[in-house]
DNA sequence: AAGATAATGACAATCATTCTCGATAATGGT
DNA sequence: ACCATTATCGAGAATGATTGTCATTATCTT
């Protein structure tokens, strides 16, 4: 696609990008970083894979550019059990959902339960509560991790 | 700090304690604290409550306390969206449940939903994982804060 | 092209939690 | 009771993730 000289064209704001915000080199490098990752990933490891992509971003734009892409819902967080943030680029636009997360391997798949979101909302609501949300992980070995994992304790 | 001649009478030995583990006024000041509070609470709130009761112990054994508490099951552990701890003692022996929390006040109802414990421990073996677990919270404004909540912006 | 200002990056600052290690005190046996 | 053993304590240092600061760029509008 040949840019064409005349400067009025090029107002398209790719997709969504709140006003007021820019597109810079760093935040295409994390964007398309999480294209290629396909599990859940700290903010410091996403910003290693980057200096060792050759990439040069600063980790405290790392940070600001994962809660920007957060915040605008482009991607997903998760709270590990030791405090850190997760992030993992979702199916694009599909909205509300939760993880299947393998403990060992982080292997992460996508889940829907419309049923569960009716009984949360409903617990909310019967308890007199508004504006309700929830927090829904489900955690286990996957196959291949289990196939690996040695005798368990008695 | 003079403290009375007649010695200590701290020997209340509940009901289960790992061998090896020892009863101490500290342990017990924070077993005790956890009783008369109702809704989750942070470490540095547990130890700011207990100073300002007059007990003195440290921060570092508060956290110990709880540590201890909750993986021997006798309290409950919440992650906050800020990665603090926060902790509850349950309904003794209630076992495995979950929590309807307010996000202003803390307010918390502990609720159960054995359906939604079939449907995650399907979902997680249905993708072939085993050693399934999971963490579910809910969110709200309680009827309270509700009312005291501000216009909402248009 | 020029100006306004969002964004960056190197580094300091927070802040919850954990670690260190000498001092203290709970336990079990005598 | 007395003592030896050793879990536990406490004060402060250390850790580690995340956030703030601010001078310097780079993007976007005009
Ligand atoms: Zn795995
Ligand atoms: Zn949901
Ligand atoms: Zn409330
Ligand atoms: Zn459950």
């Amino acid at each position: 696609m040949a840019a064409p000289p005349t400067g009025s064209d090029v107002r398209s704001t790719p997709i969504g990008r709140a006003s007021g915000t820019r597109a810079t080199r760093q935040r295409a490098a994390v964007a398309e970083l999480l294209l290629s990752v396909d599990d859940f990933r700290s903010a410091q490891q996403l910003h290693d894979l980057l200096r060792h992509d050759g990439q040069n971003v600063g980790l405290a734009t790392v940070y600001r550019a994962l809660q920007a892409m957060a915040a605008a819902g482009d991607i997903d967080v998760i709270l590990a059990s030791n405090g850190q943030s997760l992030y993992r680029r979702c199916g694009q636009g599909t909205g509300h959902h939760h993880h299947l997360v393998c403990r060992v391997c982080g292997l992460t798949i996508e889940v829907d339960g419309p049923a569960v979101e009716r009984w949360t909302h409903k617990v909310g609501v019967d308890n007199g509560f508004v504006d309700v949300s929830h927090t829904l992980d489900i955690f286990g070995l996957c196959r291949t991790c289990a196939a690996r994992a040695p005798s368990p304790l008695p």
